[in-house]
DNA sequence: TGACAACAATGTTATAAAGCACAAATTTAA
DNA sequence: TTAAATTTGTGCTTTATAACATTGTTGTCA
């Protein structure tokens, strides 16, 4: 795990969105108790099967959580931008890392030691109920995911998939691109698919017009069709 | 929605399993605030689109989660037994239902407004916390879940779907049938294939001696080569 | 500069699982 | 108690997708 403290980077107090739910005692005692750790692109954060000793917050870069199945097949349950938590759902299930997490860009986390969360997490009623919204809302969408995966069919997925990425990391300068580049593998781990299927059916996508493609850059040109084509199936 | 207030029933504090995390004042307020309602086999309890109102605790009976996804096909995405809670994640969300829920048998449930709920959540850290844990829990679930059902073939989803009802219903006084007796349709649902599926593939599992069946009466009779086969997908 | 590795693209084949049609059995209701 | 409806069980066909194989592309580094 690298490990590296620098200066440059925003303060834990800018980065973290339950910030105001502290108390001045509790963020004090915050600002002199969390770590910055660098990972390099593809590094692995942590994974299955690790006891979980800290909550994390993504400060910079670009973080994938995902599940190895049947096979060592890789599942992407979701990828993180900066500011979103991670790797606490375990500390407070008190189980074992369920999933892996790697660094998709070189990426900055800042850390927070598991007792040192859970004592607030009791403490700050506040606090602890915004973390119940968090996680109440990422059920909801586990649940929606699970159907999504298992009904639609490949085109379906992928356009979902396609989709989300745009939600989730929005665009860039051009109003068109999609602002993050994954492989063709990322991209069917993502939409449950063989890479040579993410091939083919991006490739069909963009013949219909649907979306172009340079490389890793991808743009969606007919959001309306392919909005279409992810809720039929 | 069936409604009907009646007597002989185990009262909420017996049912909640959250109880002990209620202060006296609580304790007695939600003595006076919670209604009974009753649900006939297969009636909907809500469903996907409602506005959540109320928080729900199963007191007798049995009920199914549900999503309707592409083509109206249905995924159970979970079953309850007496003592769960349910519908409160849209409240905490602060969004619709995105699940139905309908008893699977005749049902008894407890109701506590949202407001209550929710005012409860916001004043009492322990009890917070509790719900925190769970859903916590639910969610490493769905996410499992979600592993299972897209990775898996059709003979490793259908030996874990009865592993899972074993584990959750336990068995009859025989000491091997499983507690629920379920169609062959909503026990394709479970395990995501088509009801042919799910037949076919139980039979196949009956003349390995994996199981026995005698209708909807299910009984797992070589459990270590059952998990076997679920795991190996 | 050329060689190698990683990635992307595409055609071919094999197979798991869905769809369909229909019969038999069981449950529900009139 | 008979009729209707639902559930269960099977065989056959079709389809979607994974697996495999091959080739092209790009970038990296000795």
């Amino acid at each position: 795990m690298a490990k590296k403290q620098v200066a440059d980077l925003k303060p834990l107090e800018e980065i973290l969105t339950v910030w105001d739910a502290l108390t001045p005692d509790e963020r004090q005692f915050l600002r002199n108790n969390y770590t910055v750790h660098y990972f390099k692109k593809n590094e692995l954060i942590h994974c299955e099967g690790d006891t979980p000793t800290h909550m994390m917050i993504l400060a910079a870069g670009k973080v994938k959580v995902f599940k190895e199945g049947v096979g060592s097949r890789t599942q992407i349950i979701r990828m993180l931008k900066p500011g979103e938590h991670f790797g606490y759902r375990a500390i407070i299930a008190n189980e074992s890392y369920n999933t892996n997490v790697a660094a998709f860009e070189p990426s900055t986390v800042y850390m927070i030691k598991a007792e040192i969360f859970i004592s607030i997490l009791k403490h700050n009623n506040a606090f602890c109920y915004r973390f119940l919204e968090e996680i109440a809302s990422d059920l909801g969408a586990s649940d929606a995911r699970t159907v999504n995966l298992t009904q639609k069919h490949i085109r379906g997925r992928l356009a979902e998939a396609l989709l989300l990425l745009r939600k989730n990391y929005g665009l860039e300068e051009d109003g068109a691109t999609i602002s993050i580049y994954l492989s063709r593998e990322d991209l069917a781990n993502l939409s449950n698919m063989t890479t040579s299927n993410a091939i083919r059916t991006l490739s069909n996508f963009v013949s219909e017009h649907l979306i172009a493609m340079d490389g890793r850059k991808l743009k969606i040109i007919d959001e309306e069709r392919l909005k279409k084509i992810s809720k039929m199936g």
